[in-house]
DNA sequence: TCATATAGTACCGTTTTAGTACTATATATT
DNA sequence: AATATATAGTACTAAAACGGTACTATATGA
């Protein structure tokens, strides 16, 4: 299914409520797994692993909490994917020097898996942590991004 | 990770294969898996899906085998990924009428996730499946890829 | 000193995936 | 008609990944 793991969609689902609220704002895991009726241990998991990476920031000991970092405006939505779940990474030789498929060295199709790996991992780069609270102004037609894509892939030499 | 499963990749590995073979060849799973040095239940399992899917074609019983479908260059790359592991999906809830995340009625994360997976699925589809064998004249940079998508995504309605 | 928060580690049950085995059906050859 | 050989379809099993839980350590305000 291609599908982000369960943690993935979860720190977009919590990252959403800091970017919400106002600037400044802190709150502790413990309230926001009660406010919004998630396990504890969950979320705490994930909102270290986004304190880890700047996206948020943390004040420890009582009256402690999470809060938006400083410069969580650098980050895009690939980037936060690959926070939680590693690498954006079609097969497994893919960005890596694990071998998969037969032999990556003879292996015809690994190439052409390579740019697949781009055309998503560059779309998800695109976009701006900020996607995640503005509502795009439209979403390009199907048509739009078959041609965008057409002009480079469509009809190379036979390889 | 994002990852595709064996399955899939080897369906690409295996359909390059008669892809670069010339028109009308065929040949059977079993010396198929011989020659690659595959399993042949894993190998006989993918053909019969890309046969059904009118990818391939089969001739059955002695002397029978595998060859590409008349209509096989309607398909695209992603089309193949779904015939072999379902709707390309980010979250259980994209495209479906399962509910993942905390509720998809008020989950504010949502419309943004049905999004994002166009952006992957829609550039999927617009790769044919030529594309396992034709080399793309140049692959767009980096930059391009932003441009593009920046020009839908950036500095909408917060919402 | 204590209460309360984050930080880090280790564990286990469930689910998904990958691979194997077996049976049924179709067709060219003998 | 019998047989060999191919695809078609189903069922099962071992291994890996995932999701969730529990526990311990550390930091800080009251
Ligand atoms: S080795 Fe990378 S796709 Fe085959
Ligand atoms: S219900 Fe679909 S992303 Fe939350």
């Amino acid at each position: 299914m291609i599908q982000l793991r369960k943690d993935t969609d979860l720190a977009f689902f919590l990252l959403r409520h800091f970017l919400k609220q106002p600037k400044g704002f802190q709150t502790s895991a413990k309230s926001l797994s009660e406010s919004l009726n998630l396990p504890y241990p969950t979320v705490s998991k994930i909102l270290k692993v986004l304190n880890k990476n700047s996206v948020l920031e943390s004040v420890q000991g009582s009256k402690g909490g999470y809060g938006l970092g400083a410069v969580y405006e650098e980050f895009s939505v690939g980037q936060l994917i690959e926070m939680i779940e590693g690498p954006i990474a079609l097969t497994a030789c893919t960005s890596s020097t694990e071998q998969n498929c037969v032999s990556q060295a003879f292996c015809g199709v690994h190439p052409h898996m390579e740019l697949m790996n781009r055309v998503i991992r560059d779309a998800l780069m695109a976009l701006p942590l900020s996607y995640l609270v503005n509502k795009p102004q439209r979403y390009p037609k199907k048509q739009e991004v078959t041609a965008f894509w057409k002009q480079y892939f469509d009809e190379g030499n036979r390889v």
